[in-house]
DNA sequence: CCGCAATGGAACATCACTGTTCCACTACGG
DNA sequence: CCGTAGTGGAACAGTGATGTTCCATTGCGG
């Protein structure tokens, strides 16, 4: 570790307020701070004590969403199996992420920060598709950028329709990996 | 008509405010009076006259989206053909919308609009994927709620694919429609 | 040429959010 | 029991967006 370590009470109001804030973002990108510190149950001051521009705290965000990002892929045990299942197993994990999917989607030019593209390792990813374009599992004509843009755009399809219809979440993971299965598959 | 008919210079003017406002707010839903403004070559004081507040103007946004909308679905000719046949025309169709499709993702609680609810016919598409689950054309496995997100979720990542990487137009619709059908067709 | 429609710009009050300071309260360990 | 860490609330000035008013300019038809 770098950094000092915090206290535990304050390592837990961080984490509190920093899920808050990937929820209310997730619904209102352009929400107040004093929007966010309420929902994290926490004094506006507090919250500026902990992250003192609103910059700081969408650089906190962004730090969170990567680390849970880097989290959900190392699951996806990416390197077994056909490139098909890994993608499914993947859909399966980024599914997880739940608000942050919709925050990933409110809010493009937060994705467009400087760590996302340091941190996060979408070299698995395109190595996933070539293995799936090299073993049949996955049509060769869709290129790797493109399967990445269906994935999220199908990730949060699902998330949104989970949030609009009654419907258990499993049943729509369920809907979503059939979905993508089939756009990612090889025409006969 | 119920509303008085305006000169064909006003009616000129305003249309350039509702498309520079649906650009402008499809890249940053926040964005301020004076930007649109600016982006339709005209004064704020302008934009005022004819959108007295910034939520007529909203208003006026999504009934111009509602138009287009259902302008695009006639034109799908959503009667003919299977039931994927005319799923593979509205995609078309719906993919000239542009920056409208930006903007549907970008501000969702615009499309929570009363007006649209009421004035968008839903109940052809519904129908469209009906008639594609009785001729097999489409897998009766996926509702046609969750075929309405999946649809627009697809159309998105093709127009948002289209802004950050070097393709056409063009290559992009058969990317989309490709990977529609195959998430639509049934499984062997 | 006159008058009207349409416009742009300047100036203004208002408002919400932001970032900061200061003070009071609570809990917990020594 | 005392001191400190953590916190919440009140108050404040600064900032930018908003909505409004007023005036000057342009262009076009009668």
């Amino acid at each position: 570790m770098v950094t000092t370590e915090e206290s535990g009470s304050r390592a837990r109001t961080r984490q509190a307020i920093l899920q808050a804030a990937i929820e209310v973002l997730s619904r209102n990108p352009a929400a107040s701070l004093a929007e966010i510190a309420t929902a994290a149950g926490v004094g506006r001051t507090t919250l500026h004590r902990y992250f003192a521009e609103r910059s700081d705290l969408l650089a906190g965000v962004v730090a969170e969403g990567v680390t849970r990002l880097n989290r959900a892929t190392r699951r996806a045990r990416l390197d077994s199996g056909s490139g098909a299942e890994a993608l499914h197993r993947l859909c399966a994990e980024y599914f997880e992420l739940g608000d942050l999917l919709s925050l990933i989607f409110a809010d493009p030019q937060l994705v467009a920060d400087p760590a996302w593209a340091t941190e996060v390792c979408d070299d698995d990813f395109h190595g996933v598709v070539a293995r799936g374009h090299a073993d049949g599992s996955i049509d060769p004509a869709l290129p790797s950028t493109w399967l990445q843009s269906v994935l999220w755009a199908q990730l949060y399809a699902g998330w949104s329709y989970l949030a609009e219809h009654d419907v258990s979440r499993h049943e729509v993971l369920g809907l979503v990996t059939r979905t993508v299965a089939g756009a990612v598959a090889l025409r006969r």
